[in-house]
DNA sequence: GTCATCATGTAAGCCGTTACATGATTGC
DNA sequence: GCAATCATGTAACGGCTTACATGATGAC
């Protein structure tokens, strides 16, 4: 799962361990705040295997600002020490800047695709997050797995429901998953009629079961 | 968290094993099957440190039918015998049936005051199902601190719905992550209000903050 | 006679956490 | 000089899972 995480943020981007909890945190809602203690083990993992590499940061400066050029004078340098001092753009301390291999590409299909189980709301969030990585194949397959599995769920619930023993905060609980279930099961249902309005036609002859009325 | 639940459930009832994996399914909507591995140990170890005891089940009959008084000869004995394989109220293995003890009820009411992190909505659930065992002002101080954090985390995912880079994917799981947190803050509020209805005259004198329109 | 269900348990492992240790740099 | 932020890492542990092992009983 964090292996995932991290080869879906590296696509397309070089980062760091600090950052990419970063943007874990808050380019999707998903993963408020791994612990460092996942992810940089983690990080040496996919290293190990060669998934991702560490590029020896060859400059201070982030890709946006090229670093300024030696001036020569001695006085011009110290301007420069000073600028870089002041500006936000060098690093604070030696950081580890990792880049996806192709063999992390391959490993991160593979992850992609593999089945989250059932009550892996997470598995599926992340996956639906990247999902612009899957063929319109898979992605599909990925929504109709999660629309059934919330539907089995929800007639699980709803027969919690009729319990008669169910005192008023027990039943209010219930009701509440519910509900839940509801919203995310309507959710995935629009998001499966997007995706077969997207492309009207495809190579995808499976039949999209929907009951008469 | 497992301990909760079990010792939750035996509060009032008398159950073994197996029943509380049932009831824990269909009961609560919360943990669609524990597994036998997380329950047994779980149970061993809340009997060793003496927060529930076994029953060496001293009759064969479920609660609701009680034990057949035995006859003193033996054919009667024999009949019993025969009728007890023939219904369906006698154990088919033996079931090793417990009981919550004092120590236990006190542990309960320990983990049921419990924080639960932000981030644990299953502990949640679990509290609040259980909510009938809570003073008014826990319940509803676990109520303002739930709240509190699904506030603080819409405001994360609203951030994280700023940034223009979202792919249409990434997005649409992150618009979902915020509909059901607003869903969620919509429903700890209602129980909020509903809790400061049901006993209009309290001692808790906490200022309930309310934002004027 | 064999399958499904009820029933209890152990062992190994996964995937994350918290707590701890270290260190550079900036701002007050 | 001290706190805050950025940055990386290790060690220990927690809480659950899967897989495996065992066994009684009832239904077909």
């Amino acid at each position: 799962m964090l292996d995932m995480a991290i080869l879906g943020l590296l696509q397309g981007q070089e980062l760091h361990g600090y950052e990419i909890r970063r943007q874990l945190r808050d380019r999707f809602g998903i993963w408020a705040n791994v612990s460092f203690g996942s992810l940089y083990p983690a990080l040496a993992r996919l290293e190990r295997t060669g998934a991702v590499e560490a590029i020896t940061t060859p400059n201070t400066a982030t890709p946006s600002s090229p670093p300024p050029p030696p001036t020569g004078s001695l006085s011009g340098e110290w301007a420069v020490f000073r600028a870089r001092r002041r500006d936000h753009t060098h690093r604070r301390r030696s950081r580890k800047v990792y880049r996806i291999t192709e063999e992390g590409g391959r490993l991160f299909a593979t992850l992609l695709e593999e089945d989250p189980g059932p009550d892996d709301a997470r598995g599926f969030a992340l996956r639906w997050a990247f999902a612009r990585h899957l063929s319109p194949r898979a992605r599909r397959s990925l929504l109709v797995r999660r629309h059934d599995q919330l539907v089995t769920r929800m007639s699980e619930v709803r027969g919690a429901l009729a319990d008669p023993e169910l005192d008023r905060y027990a039943r209010s609980a219930v009701e509440h998953a519910a509900e839940t279930l509801e919203h995310d099961v309507g959710w995935t249902e629009r998001l499966l009629e997007a995706e077969d309005g997207s492309h009207t036609i495809h190579e995808d002859r499976e039949v999209r079961s929907k009951e008469p009325t």
